[in-house]
DNA sequence: GCTTTAAAAAGTAAGTT
DNA sequence: AACTTACTTTAGAAAGC
């Protein structure tokens, strides 16, 4: 049983915060030149940093939502440092932000190739359209994540909310299309 | 007629239509409409008729392996059924049922004749919207879009060659649009479609394209050889079936072109390329 | 359902050179 | 032909149409 551990790596991580108290997107679109904030198309305005390289989309009513962090922590780092630049910029906030982790995008390599077609067959959840996408479309419930698994044995893990949530998944199916025979190791 | 045993109800396999009297004793509100009007409808020709019941997708839904007609379920029939079964018949408790009903039968009989499907495809794709309609994944989506997907998952199940481009040309539906209604019936009925077999798409490939049946065979023989190993995941079968029949074409010396190909396929030349080069490379041609 | 954000996987597509 | 750019799929939040 050629055991390759599989080589994960957080690719996006998505936070919701609030700052409990409306901001005035206008001001902040003075304040700050190079943000978005196109009120016809969406209600957010998107602000973003170089580092963590991040899009945090601001509303008006203080709810925030950021993406492209590479870790939770990146991401939590990210929304402080939105929050502080509007102060430092003059934008009068009141309370700390409260931060959320809301999704967790991973990528994966797991040491052989698979057997899509078989895995459709066998993986309960799965659905396989070649036609459509290229990747089994696998719904895992425990942790409760979405995979999307390629011949090549490369996959794409989306739907935790923690980065051990990622984990854990990617070892569940990895242990899973093992024990199924689905995997194909060789050079 | 289809029988569910679970809940005692009956229903048309074709347009969906509830006979049971069991569903009528529930009140107004639970019948699409009466048998009467089920029946002016028949005789109108629009919905269905009364004598098809006993074609195709006849099923007696129970802890049965056959079908009406003594044939047995296909596996993925077994596993819906199993699952309908312990649905809640009740969940949509809809008055607008019986437009909704109309509408989407008149049009999956308008689809019929313009993709050229049997009767038991149609049984089928009825039979899969009503579900859809029960367990409520109508309401805020487009009828069309969602008869399209039905049938779509019809096609697919009875294994009859039919694209999603066929169906959303006929349908008037963006290709995207029934292939996202499609996912959701699939995801949210626990359905199991086979895969498509490019062996499936040669013979469509071919007649489009006027090529031999001499090709086609050939085209078959490398498909087989090329056998699902390790150059088809992830693939689209068209494109594989395609680079099949080019390379089939060549070794034939059947004077057609790639772009002749990629034309009848519906896909481009560089992916019949791409294919030809893993063929190629695997068939060490 | 849509709109906007980000990011990966692998396949297919389209426009240029 | 190669390159580039771009779109398909997945999840999730935000406010409003």
């Amino acid at each position: 049983m050629p055991q390759t551990k599989p080589i994960v790596s957080i690719e996006n991580v998505v936070a919701s915060a609030t700052v409990n108290q409306t901001v005035n997107l206008n001001l902040i679109t003075q304040i700050f030149p190079d943000v978005e904030y196109h009120p016809d198309q969406f209600p957010g305005l998107v602000f973003r940093l170089r580092s963590p390289k991040t899009a945090t989309l601001i509303f008006s009513s203080g709810k925030m939502v950021c993406t492209g962090a590479k870790s939770e922590k990146m991401a939590i780092q990210a929304v402080k440092n939105v929050v502080l630049k509007l102060k430092k910029g003059g934008i009068p906030l009141e309370h700390e932000p409260q931060i959320e982790i809301q999704n967790i995008v991973a990528s994966a390599s797991l040491g052989g190739k698979i057997h899509l077609e078989l895995a459709a067959r066998v993986l309960p959840r799965s659905m396989y359209e070649p036609e459509q996408f290229p990747g089994l479309i696998h719904r895992m419930l425990d942790p409760k994540t979405v995979i999307l698994l390629f011949a090549s044995g490369k996959l794409v893990c989306t739907g935790a909310k923690k980065e051990s949530e990622v984990y854990r998944a990617v070892g569940n199916l990895h242990t899973l299309l093992e024990e199924k025979n689905l995997m194909i190791y060789e050079g | 007629m289809v029988t569910d045993n679970s809940s005692g109800e009956m229903f048309c396999g074709n347009c969906g239509f509830v006979v049971s009297e069991r569903i009528e004793e529930l009140g107004p509100e639970w019948r699409a409409f009466s048998k009467e009007e089920h029946e002016d409808r028949s005789r109108a020709g629009i919905p269905t008729s009364l004598a098809m019941h006993d074609m195709g997708l006849a099923t007696i839904i129970g802890p049965v392996d056959k079908d009406a007609s003594g044939k047995p379920l296909s596996a993925s029939m077994k596993s819906t059924i199993e699952r309908l079964r312990t649905w809640d018949s009740r969940s949509q408790v809809h008055e607008p049922v019986d437009r909704n009903f109309r509408q989407a039968f008149s049009e999956l009989d308008r689809l019929k004749d313009k993709l050229a499907v049997g009767d038991a495809v149609i049984e089928k794709a009825a039979y899969v919207y009503r579900k859809a309609l029960e367990k409520g994944l109508v309401r805020g989506r487009s009828i069309s879009a969602l008869v399209a997907a039905a049938l779509y998952a019809a096609c697919r199940d009875t294994e009859t060659p039919r694209t999603l481009k066929d169906i959303a040309n006929a349908s008037n539906i963006k290709k995207k649009d029934v292939a996202r209604c499609y996912r959701l019936l699939i995801r949210e009925l626990d359905l199991k479609m086979p895969v498509v077999d490019p062996v499936k798409c040669v013979a469509r490939i071919a007649s489009k394209a006027g090529l031999s049946e001499k090709t086609k065979r050939k085209a078959l023989e490398i498909l087989k050889k090329a056998e699902e190993g390790k150059i088809s995941a992830g693939k689209d079968p068209m494109g594989l079936a395609a680079a099949a029949l080019y390379v089939a074409c060549v070794m034939n010396g059947e004077n057609k072109t790639q772009k002749d190909v990629a034309e009848a396929a519906g896909v481009t030349e560089v992916t019949i390329r791409n294919r030809y080069k893993g063929l190629k490379t695997h068939l060490r041609l």
